[in-house]
DNA sequence: TTCCGCATGTAACCAGTTACATGATTAC
DNA sequence: GTAATCATGTAACTGGTTACATGCGGAA
């Protein structure tokens, strides 16, 4: 289980709301870890009856409290220890897979037309992440501590989409039907 | 979901018992879906409850009596369906990659040594998909049919895994004290 | 004699998703 | 007026994992 110290990196980054730390998940660490507000709420609660977190209520007119999440001195020795350890390499769902290798039995077109749309989808996503680094990281081979290691997991992002691209792009060469020039 | 139809596309393909169909997750299909015996029987349960497979029990001597598997026509048209439907586009959870985010708050050499052991995985994975690849698919250019699509899917994790180890190899090279030149 | 393969499952648990609930503020 | 943003959560459910249980045959 990471969500705890998915966590625990991003409030070590910087202190935060559920909320603000369900919004993260939407962006930077997001690449390869999201979770709902609902689930981030749930897991600050374990959080905190563990010790590796303090709350700090906050109260605003208008709108509900806010409650500020910090890390412990014994949620930092967690991450630190956490860190240390082995990580295991997690299986790929891919939905999509089982769908190609399964096209006999349906319509193959279908199936290329859905490839396609996951393409552009990840192609989307490639931009986007593109235009990240672009922005947040124009001098890539001067970066040292937790800014490199942010840039590293960017890097991952779009290594990863570029090789979804292309597997998607092999697809559609394949299963589409042959230039005229052989019927 | 889609597990029923991973199964689905396995039955397809040929009959058979609820431990062969976990065997097969371990192997050909398991690149992009895997699922335990235990899942396999369970779901095995609700789609024979649905009409998707028919049970045949095989007595045998000495051993616990077999349970054939079938594909009934509803389960054709079910698998049918669902090939010709979207996929969502899973999200990666990257365990690795949260470590690497957060390497700066723990011991960087440690998460250096465990993206090492991830590279070594995954350059094992490969050569055995390479294997596959040269085994199954001498000649891939003739190839048409479920057997194209059983090829495409295995390209799709051989891309997936050279994706995964090239990363794993920009990490190390910048996670890695640099060569004595420098200092 | 010890382990692996065959072959079935149950039970407890855990992580994560989806739906629902509340309610003010601000921007279009 | 309508939707999005801020901000918290509960409840029901689903999919998957882990541990446990049984028991024979054959290989090392």
């Amino acid at each position: 289980m990471a969500l705890e110290h998915a966590i625990l990196v991003s409030l070590a980054e910087r202190a935060g709301t559920g909320y603000d730390l369900a919004r993260r998940f939407d962006k930077s660490i997001g690449y390869f870890w999201t979770a709902t507000h609902q689930q981030v709420y749930k897991v600050l609660a374990r959080m905190e009856a563990a010790g590796w977190v303090t709350v700090t209520v906050l109260a605003q007119d208008g709108r509900p409290d806010k409650k500020r999440y910090d890390l412990t001195e014994a949620g930092r020795a967690e991450l630190a220890r956490w860190i240390g350890g082995p990580a295991e390499p997690e299986l790929t769902r891919s939905e999509l897979a089982v769908k190609v290798r399964g096209a006999s039995y349906g319509d193959v077109r279908l199936v290329a037309a859905e490839v396609e749309r996951h393409r552009d989808l990840h192609a989307e996503r490639l931009d986007s992440y593109l235009a990240n680094e672009k922005r947040d990281f124009p001098d890539p081979s001067r970066l040292r501590g937790a800014k490199l290691h942010q840039y590293l997991v960017l890097r991952g992002g779009i290594s990863y989409e570029r090789g979804a691209i292309e597997w998607c792009d092999e697809i559609l060469e394949s299963l589409r039907p042959r230039p005229k020039g052989k019927r």
